[in-house]
DNA sequence: AATTTATGTCAGTCATGTTGACATATCTTG
DNA sequence: CAAGATATGTCAACATGACTGACATAAATT
């Protein structure tokens, strides 16, 4: 069906003009490892995606509620934080998971201005439905590569992650120790 | 500054109403692989995020022209399939690409209605540049888990993703053995 | 000659992000 | 206590990158 030259740039050898490239790569550089996190996030966050969609939620209500289902009484400036993006956008988000009985507010006893978040039942639900279809994946890739490489894999995600400026979860992400560490 | 009972639900012993949970999580579940998996990701494509605004593009323009670039003479139809997304999505980010000159078409040889893509030299060194910036970020990580580690990382992130009905380019990209495969 | 395929494009919509401005309640500080 | 800072919410306008549906053109296939 296709039958172009597919990845292979010495079968183009100078058909091409003065701008075209086929050149060499540049070999230091991790191409392999970039792509494979790019197919490998593609179908990770694909799974909920398509979950999410029966009901009328995006990825972005996956995310907040999450982060709110798994830190029980996540303040909204943490929230903010996390997942860097500006209140105005986390609003229309949050509107709705409240409205729709996903997420409820309790005020702050210390400081009464904040709003605390949790999940309900029913948003508990959902997240929990969400992470088994990423726990599926994730426990059939842990699988192929046994119980030492493991704790590779999460070391090896950790040490790609920022740890200048953590936000509160990361703070306590960070906390729980890996082996070796 | 903030005092909340942070990632202590039982320190919110029973404040909360009817709907308010604060309930055991499931520990089947693999919940620190997944936000480790997030921040990772996260952080992962800040780096080219930020460069990029400097250009005047955005994540989109990234992954096309690193596709591009990566696999001279890529179709259309083939970019279309690895990217996920429609013609029209795929029209507007390829005509600035093409209109500014980090990309050319070239009409096929065997099938004259294809338009093979191929990244400029102009297009190649912003390519470079962005993938240099995740290498580094990539490099520091791996250094972290040693030599061996690096291979267990790559056998887990193909074990990650789905391999029926795979595109042009993840039959390349399987077809690159792994140690131990 | 008729049909299918590869690509491009017009028009409208949606989800999710952005800035900037401003309101309200509450806490902190002089 | 009064003044200012902080936590949150909201209005309005806008940008990006997705989407659907319809249609056009050129070239290949049948």
């Amino acid at each position: 069906m296709t039958d172009i030259n597919f990845s292979n740039p010495a079968a183009n050898p100078d058909s091409r003009g003065s701008e075209a490239r086929a050149a060499a790569q540049r070999a230091d550089l991790r191409w392999d490892i970039i792509e494979l996190l790019f197919f490998a996030y593609r179908d990770f966050v694909g799974d909920p995606d398509q979950e999410l969609q029966a009901f009328g939620f995006g990825r972005a209500h996956h995310r907040v509620l999450h982060f709110v289902y798994r830190y029980p009484g996540l303040k909204v400036a943490d929230l903010l934080d996390v997942l860097r993006i500006t209140k105005q956008s986390l609003g229309r988000v949050l509107k709705q998971l409240l409205d729709e009985g996903y997420i409820v507010q309790k005020t702050g006893n210390n400081d009464r201005r904040q709003r605390l978040l949790y999940a309900t039942a029913k948003g508990e639900a959902l997240v929990d439905r969400l992470a088994g279809l990423q726990t599926t994946r994730i426990n059939r890739a842990l699988e192929e590569i046994g119980p030492a490489g493991t704790e590779t894999v999460r070391r090896f995600l950790r040490a790609m992650i920022d740890r200048d400026d953590p936000d509160k979860v990361l703070e306590t992400i960070f906390k729980a120790p890996t082996a070796k560490e």
